[in-house]
Parts: C-alpha cells; structure tokens; sequence
DNA sequence: AGGATGACAGTGT
DNA sequence: AACACTGCCATCC
C-alpha cells in the first residue's frame, strides 16, 4: 500500500508557546497601575515583575509604556519601578534618574555601584522554595 | 502602512 | 562585563 502522499513533512518551525488572547487590553493601563500602587514602601519592583503582578507576563516594556505616559503625580509610586538589572531605567546624571535615585534613598532603599539589591529590596519576594533548596546543597 | 523607538528582559557569546 | 539577538507591543513618525 502506498504510503499515499508523501506529504513533505510539516515541519512548521514548531510555535514556541505563543500567549493567548490575554486580556481586553481598555483595562491594561490600570491592571499596570494598580499592581505599582501595591508595591510596598522601601521597595523596588522591576518592570517585568510589575506586568507579571498585573498579570501581564512578558510585557515588561508595556509597563514603562504606560509608565511614561502615566501623570507621575497622583501618589503613584511610580519610582519604585526598576529594571531587572537592579538599575534605575534613566540615563545616568539624567534628572529623572536623580529624581527616581533621591525618592527611593528616601524610603531607605541603598544603592550600591548604581544598582539596587534586588534579594534585599526586590517585591515581591523571591521564591522562598529555590532560596530553602539552595540552602539544603549538601556539604 | 511600515519601520523605528523605547522607563524591558532572557539567553547566548 | 559587554555586546548581540530575540521576544514583546504600544507609540511615534
């Protein structure tokens, strides 16, 4: 019997997990929002981590997005967004960074060599099952 | 309409 | 550590 059409393989480049749907984005700037108003005084969120909050996974340059066009007034603390590297997201000796840089040293947040300690100061926590694990190695 | 840009991030070299 | 590259996607020419 043939094996009838030898049907050239597919082979289609196999889709890496795309997303789904999400969510109607009219509600995404406040999603955005609300999960930067729920990080705690004295600490730091990155922007990965914000959108991930917001339940945004893998939109982290939306959150500067909205960020930036977002009235910085308003109580939002707006400042408490940085990027994964532990760094403010301004150009440095920028007046936004000094801005950003002064809010945060108020709040008691250190900065070391320009970067914040993100185990230290980094929200919300990191996950306490890989730290415990990492203290379990055996010696 | 299509390319460049950006308050980003993960991975690889 | 510093790039390069890729994914991501709203905005802005």
């Amino acid at each position: 019997m043939k094996k009838k059409k030898t049907k050239t393989k597919p082979k289609k480049k196999a889709a890496p997990a795309r997303k789904p749907p999400v969510v109607s984005n009219e509600s995404v700037p406040e999603m955005i929002l609300a999960a930067v108003r729920r990080i705690p005084r004295g600490k730091v969120c990155t922007y990965g981590n914000v959108a991930e909050v917001a339940g945004l996974p893998r939109r982290a340059r939306l959150v500067g997005t909205v960020l930036r066009q977002t009235p910085s007034a308003r109580g939002l603390p707006w400042f408490r967004v940085i990027n994964a590297g532990g760094r403010i997201s301004f150009p440095t000796g920028s007046d936004a960074y000094a801005r950003q840089r002064h809010k945060l040293e108020a709040e008691g947040v250190v900065f070391v060599g320009g970067r914040v300690d993100l185990r230290r100061y980094g929200w919300p926590a990191r996950d306490q099952q890989l730290d415990e694990l990492l203290w379990k190695l055996p010696e």
